[in-house]
DNA sequence: GTCTATAACCAGATAGAC
DNA sequence: GTCTATCTGGTTATAGAC
């Protein structure tokens, strides 16, 4: 039986410890290498068109050395969905979760852009392949785990919250999403003065105005 | 061979004339049916999860049969794609191309929003299965059909543009995206109230602030 | 213009050797 | 931890009858 039998939470390169695992060409264990691979595979070319054997070709080994690793295919989309889960801290999850203010909103935003913006290839995914990860919602997924998209999700389903702010609420998440998809067009400008810049967006559609 | 071969722009309901063609149910013939069946499952289930027989079997029909009306599963994809084209009226496509202008882009998105949110499945399908939907961009698709997408993506990759006025159309385009996927969860707000709502929105992102 | 039958293929997944 | 070999099933696509 595999080591992690079924999927675990994983929180990024952040969590390895270097030479924590045997790994093959970094201190990386294999796990994560396939993960970062089938992350660059899956936004390129979409999770359907991309097989294991693709993946396990770039890493130099077989298929079926795929699934020790990994109980499915859809147990590796899963565990990168685990890793945006992984990006969120529990204190911003209860405060969009309690207040209906779009002043908090945009706070909230906007502290968690520069995350967004360091792992923006995570977004992409999740944008690339929305109806793959939809299916993956609906079966499976057993415990509830709440992240930043469900959280805003909530707010957005709540009758209690007027509507212009909640409709506004969602124009502002959809501008966030398409200015880190976009990110690439505006290589040429400094991260931070482009963060900046969706920040100012975000205010405009929640505050100002 | 069958009756159209290559892959035709379908412009939508507005082309149908009544009992024009054999068809079954309604005067729409089966070509047309296919479509709307696809639309729905397309955008339901997602292009890849999405089987011909499935779509067959909907209409009462064996897949094979399906292949008399297209050539392949992409050559549907395809057809859903040119009803999008169909929308754009050139004027309007001009009107992007030529102005460098916030304002001129944000009279163009309002004028286009009401078209836009009354073929709206059409935008969910392309917003739920842009990894298909760019697949078959790369290879294939022919002739540069230039279509609103298109025309606004120039803009955003033109560098004589200022970077700011870039970044916020392009937030305003995904802003407006996301309100068309997102108009089932305010279902009970009516229609014209909803867009006027939207349009507030590129107005402030684009000529406001 | 529609259907039956079937070809050809390739995907995801499993068993068990090394 | 990785491999070879194989199973199973579904998919696109074709040929040809009605």
């Amino acid at each position: 039986m595999p080591p992690t039998p079924s999927t675990t939470g994983e929180v990024g390169p952040a969590t390895v410890v270097p030479g924590d695992a045997p790994g093959d060409g970094d201190g990386k264990p294999t796990r994560e290498r396939i993960l970062d691979i089938a992350l660059e595979l899956f936004t390129e070319q979409g999770y359907d068109k991309t097989s294991l054997r693709e993946i396990a070709e770039r890493l130099g080994f077989s298929k079926a050395a795929v699934y020790y690793h990994f109980a499915s295919k859809d147990d590796i989309l899963l565990a990168l969905h685990y890793r945006l889960h992984g990006l969120t801290e529990d204190s911003l999850l209860e405060l969009v979760g309690s207040a209906s203010d779009p002043q908090v909103w945009a706070d909230v935003l906007s502290r968690f852009l520069d995350k967004m913006m360091a792992n923006r290839q995570l977004f992409v995914l999740h944008e690339r392949n929305r109806a793959a990860l939809e299916t993956l919602h609906r079966e499976g997924h057993p415990e509830r785990h709440q992240d930043m998209a469900d959280a805003f999700r909530s707010v957005l389903a709540n009758p209690a919250i007027p509507v212009r702010d909640r409709v506004r609420l969602s124009c502002a998440l959809g501008a966030v999403m398409s200015g880190l998809v976009s990110a690439d067009t505006f290589a040429e400008v400094p991260t931070d003065e482009y963060v900046d810049l969706l920040r100012q967006v975000v205010d405009d559609l929640l505050v100002g105005a």
